[in-house]
DNA sequence: GGGCCCGCAGGG
DNA sequence: CCCTGCGGGCCC
C-alpha cells in the first residue's frame, strides 16, 4: 500500500521529500508513468536492484496487489536507465509515441533496438525471415495508457486495451469513460474486468518466437485427417459385415498428427475447442480414433519403433495385465499365432520382443514421453475400467520395462506405466491432478530380463515452479505431416513452401482467430467476456433477434416488453449490451491486417522464387486463410448451413453489408477470403458423434469413399471379385 | 461367454 | 505390398 508520505522527485529531480537532488544511482522510474523518484526516501525500499526496470511507483501500483512480482531481468543498472530516459525525453526529434516506444524498448531489457538510429529495427535472420516477434507486433499491442506492451491485456466494449493494472487503475480514479474514445465503461467490465487470452497468447507466442534458437516448443501444427469422411464410422459395400464389425474410420475430430504426443488441447479440437478431457468416454474403439486418444482401433499400442510409443488401450487382451488404476503393469504385443485370418489369440505360442510396437513403447520409456492411456470396458478384471466404452485416463509414464516368463510360460515385455496427468484421474475424488509419487515395488522385477531403465532426463516431467506436467523438452517432431516426404524420402516442394510459410507471423495470426468461424478475424470484436469473434461472425449468431421481445402477461393481452437475453458463443454471458453498439478492435485489426499483407508481399516474394509452374501454386497463391487456418467445420452444415436461430439470408447480407461498410472507410485494405460470415459450428455432444444426417451418411455409405487396398488372406477369397475395385491389379493370393 | 470371421488401419 | 493387431458382430 502507498505510503502518504511517498513523493517522487520534481521537475529538476529534486527529492520532494528530502528535498535534496536525488543522485543518478539513487532515482528510481516508473514503469508506468515515468516518473522519478528518490529511492532513499521511499517507505517501502526496493528489495534488489533488478527490481528497478519494474518498478512502479507508489501512485500508480495504487490498485496493484503487491510489489515485487515481476521477474524479468533488466540488461541496464538503474542509474544507467533514468539517464537513457531522460535522453529519450528531452529529444526533441521524438513524438510522444515514439518516446513511448522507445521507453517500453528500455524498459523490456530489449536496449539494443534502443539505439538511436534503429528503434524496432526487424531483426532478420540469415533465411531473411524475421524471427523477431516482438518487433513483429510492433507497437499495436500496446497499453493505450502506459504504451507498453500490453501486460494481462483487458478489452473495452468500445475496441480498446489496456494493461489489467492500467485499467484498474484509471477506473479507481472514479472514471467510467474509455481512456481514448471517452466511450462509457460497462459497469461490469469496470468491476470485473476479463483478460482477453487471445492476446496474452500472440503476445506470448510472438516473445517465444523472439526467444527460441529454432522452431519452437509450442508450435501447433494442424492436420487433418479424413475431413472428407462421415462423421460416424461406416461400412463399405465390400464390407460382409452390418454395423462396426468391418467399419471404415469417421472423420478424426481433431487437428493432431497421428504420431502426435501427449494430450490433446483446445487448440486441437476446432470442433468444440476443449481438448480431449480426462474421464471423456466413447463407445467404441472406432470414436475413441475420432478423437484422437488412440488411433489404432484394434491395436492396444500406437507407435512407431524408431520414433515412440503415443498412446496404449488397456482391453484385457492380455491377461498378464495388471492395473492399480495410478499405475499398471502393461503386457507388450505379438507372441502369438495369428494365422488363419485372426486378428487376436488368447494362446501365446512364443516369446515376445522388444521389435515393433513393443520397441516403440521402450523408445517411450527410455525418453519419458507422455502416454495416453484409454481403458476399455473389455477389460474385466480392473476396477478401474468403464462400465461400458472406451474412456481416455489421461497421461503416463513409462518407468520401467523388462520382460519376464508370462502366465503361458512364454516370455512377455512388460511396461510399469505411472499416471502423471494434470487432471485428476475419473476414479478418483481428489480435484487435483498427479504430483511425482514414488515408483512402486515391482515383485516380478526380481525375475525380469532386459530391464530398461530411463537413464536421460524425461521430455515430459513435473515442473515444480509451475505446480504442474510439462513437456521439458521438446516434444518430438511429427513424421506424418501429409505430404512432407516424396518417395524417395526428399522433402518435397510443397512441404518446403509450408516450412516457409510457417512464420512467425502466421503463427501470430492463427492466434487471432474467430471463435466463431475460426478463421483469422475480420473486423474483430472483444466482447466484454474477453472472447474475440469476427463482427459479421458475432451478429450473424444472433440474426433474425431483436434486443426486446414482448411476452405476455399473466393471461392478459397486455404485451410487456423484455430484454432478449444473447449469450456469447462461447460462454453464458449476456452480450446484447454489447451488439447494441459493438465495436471493433481496431488496434487488433491493424494488427491482424498489416501481419497479411506483409505475409502476401512475401509470399509473392517466394512464388517468384519458386517459378511460376509449381503445381502446387494454388496452395498459397494469396493470402489465404485457408492456408493458415484448418478449414474443419464448414462441412460441417453442408448445404443447409443456416442452422442457427432462423437466421435469414437478408440477415446475413445485412451483416456483409455492414462488414463492406466499414472496409471501404479504410483505403487500400485487401478483400479478405473470408468475407462470408460462416455460421456458428453446431455443437457435438460430447463424444458422440451421431449427429450426422441420415440422407449424408448414407450417401457415404454407398461405398465410393476411398480408394481401398483389394487385399485379403486365408478364407473368403472368393468374395473378392465382388469388391468395387475388383478390376484393379491385386495380389494373386493362393486358396 | 467363447470362438470364428474378416474389413480396416498402421508399421515397415 | 505384406504383416500385424487388446475389434466388433454374430453364431453357437
Amino acid at each position: 500500500m502507498a505510503n502518504t508520505s511517498d513523493l517522487p522527485c520534481d521537475a529538476d529531480g529534486t527529492c520532494m521529500v528530502c528535498k535534496k537532488k536525488a543522485p543518478d544511482g539513487e532515482t528510481l522510474t516508473c514503469k508506468t508513468c515515468v516518473t522519478p523518484w528518490h529511492s532513499t526516501c521511499l517507505s517501502v525500499p526496493l528489495k534488489t536492484l533488478a527490481d528497478a526496470a519494474h518498478w512502479e511507483c507508489p501512485d500508480c501500483s495504487l490498485t496493484a496487489d503487491q510489489p515485487g512480482g515481476a521477474t524479468v531481468k533488466p540488461s541496464i543498472s538503474g542509474g544507467d536507465l533514468v539517464e537513457k530516459i531522460r535522453a529519450i525525453e528531452s529529444d526533441q526529434s521524438l513524438t510522444d509515441r515514439e518516446k513511448a516506444k522507445r521507453r517500453q524498448e528500455l524498459l523490456s531489457g530489449d536496449a539494443k533496438s534502443a539505439s538511436p538510429e534503429g528503434p524496432n529495427q526487424e531483426q532478420k535472420n540469415s533465411n531473411g525471415e524475421t524471427n523477431d516477434g516482438l518487433a513483429i507486433l510492433g507497437d499495436k499491442l500496446n497499453c493505450s495508457i502506459c504504451m507498453q506492451l500490453l501486460d494481462r491485456p483487458v478489452s473495452t466494449p468500445c475496441g480498446h486495451n489496456f494493461c489489467l493494472k492500467c485499467f484498474q487503475k484509471w477506473v479507481g480514479q472514479g472514471k467510467r469513460t474509455c481512456a481514448i474514445c471517452r466511450e462509457v465503461i460497462p459497469s461490469k467490465m469496470a468491476r470485473e474486468p476479463r483478460i482477453n487470452s487471445a492476446i496474452v497468447i500472440a503476445i506470448r507466442n510472438a516473445k517465444m518466437s523472439q526467444s527460441n534458437v529454432s522452431g519452437g516448443v509450442s508450435r501447433v501444427n494442424h492436420f487433418v485427417h479424413n475431413k472428407d469422411r462421415p462423421d460416424k464410422a461406416y461400412t463399405t459395400e465390400r464390407a460382409k459385415r452390418s454395423g462396426k464389425a468391418n467399419a471404415c474410420s469417421g472423420k478424426i475430430f481433431v487437428t493432431v498428427p497421428l504420431d502426435h504426443f501427449g494430450p490433446i488441447t483446445a487448440e486441437h479440437d476446432p470442433e468444440r475447442n476443449v481438448g480431449v478431457l480426462v474421464g471423456e468416454t466413447w463407445e467404441d474403439r472406432m470414436e475413441c480414433r475420432q478423437w484422437g486418444a488412440h488411433f489404432t482401433h484394434v491395436a492396444g499400442i500406437a507407435g512407431q519403433s524408431e520414433y515412440g510409443a503415443q498412446s496404449v488401450a488397456l482391453s484385457g487382451g492380455y491377461e498378464d495385465d495388471e492395473d492399480h488404476g495410478e499405475w499398471f503393469l502393461y503386457t507388450g504385443s505379438g507372441g502369438r499365432d495369428l494365422s488363419g485370418n485372426k486378428r487376436t489369440n488368447k494362446k501365446q505360442s512364443f516369446d515376445q520382443k522388444f521389435d515393433k510396437s513393443n520397441e516403440a513403447l521402450r523408445v517411450s520409456c527410455k525418453n519419458g514421453y507422455p502416454v495416453r492411456v484409454v481403458r476399455s470396458h473389455k477389460e474385466k478384471r480392473s476396477s478401474y475400467a468403464p462400465q461400458e466404452g472406451v474412456r481416455y485416463d489421461g497421461i503416463y509414464r513409462i518407468e520401467k520395462c523388462w520382460r519376464k516368463a508370462g502366465i503361458q510360460g512364454f516370455k512377455v515385455c512388460r511396461y510399469l506405466f505411472v499416471r502423471c496427468d494434470n487432471d485428476p484421474a475419473p476414479w478418483t475424488s481428489e480435484n487435483n491432478g498427479d504430483r511425482p509419487r514414488e515408483l512402486p515395488t515391482v515383485e516380478e522385477l526380481k525375475h525380469a530380463t532386459d530391464i530398461t531403465e530411463r537413464k536421460k532426463s524425461p521430455a515430459w516431467d513435473f515442473d515444480e515452479g509451475q505446480g504442474r506436467w510439462i513437456w521439458k523438452k521438446p516434444p518430438p517432431e511429427s513424421r506424418k505431416a501429409p505430404d512432407a516426404y516424396d518417395e524417395e524420402g526428399k522433402i518435397t516442394k510443397r512441404a518446403r513452401r509450408q516450412k516457409r510459410n510457417e512464420s512467425v507471423k502466421e503463427r501470430l495470426l492463427k492466434d487471432f482467430s474467430c471463435l466463431v468461424c475460426r478463421k483469422v478475424m475480420v473486423l474483430p470484436l472483444t466482447t466484454p467476456c474477453a472472447h474475440n469473434f469476427c463482427k459479421a461472425c458475432l451478429e450473424n449468431s444472433f440474426a433474425g433477434q431483436s434486443f426486446i421481445k414482448q411476452r405476455t402477461c399473466g393471461g392478459t393481452r397486455t404485451l410487456r416488453a423484455q430484454k432478449n437475453v444473447m449469450k456469447c458463443p462461447s460462454c453464458s454471458n449476456d452480450v446484447s449490451d454489447f451488439l447494441q453498439n459493438p465495436q471493433v478492435n481496431r488496434e487488433l485489426m491493424n494488427l491482424i491486417e498489416s501481419l497479411q499483407s506483409q505475409m502476401k508481399e512475401e509470399n509473392m516474394e517466394s512464388e517468384e522464387l519458386d517459378g511460376a509452374n509449381d503445381e502446387d501454386a494454388e496452395l498459397c497463391d494469396e493470402t489465404d486463410d485457408a492456408c493458415i487456418e484448418v478449414d474443419m467445420g464448414e462441412e460441417i452444415d453442408g448445404t443447409n448451413g443456416k442452422s442457427n436461430i432462423g437466421a435469414e439470408n437478408e440477415n446475413c447480407d445485412a451483416s456483409a453489408e455492414i462488414l463492406k461498410e466499414e472496409k471501404d472507410e479504410k483505403e487500400g485494405s485487401k478483400p479478405l477470403s473470408n468475407t462470408n460470415p460462416q455460421p456458428p459450428i453446431e455443437k457435438k455432444a460430447l463424444g458422440r458423434c451421431d449427429a450426422v444426417s441420415d440422407d449424408k451418411e448414407a450417401g457415404v455409405a454407398r461405398g465410393e469413399m476411398p480408394k481401398r487396398r483389394n487385399k485379403r488372406r486365408g478364407a473368403g477369397e472368393e468374395a473378392c471379385s465382388l469388391a468395387p475395385n475388383g478390376g484393379k491389379k491385386r495380389r494373386g493370393n493362393k486358396t
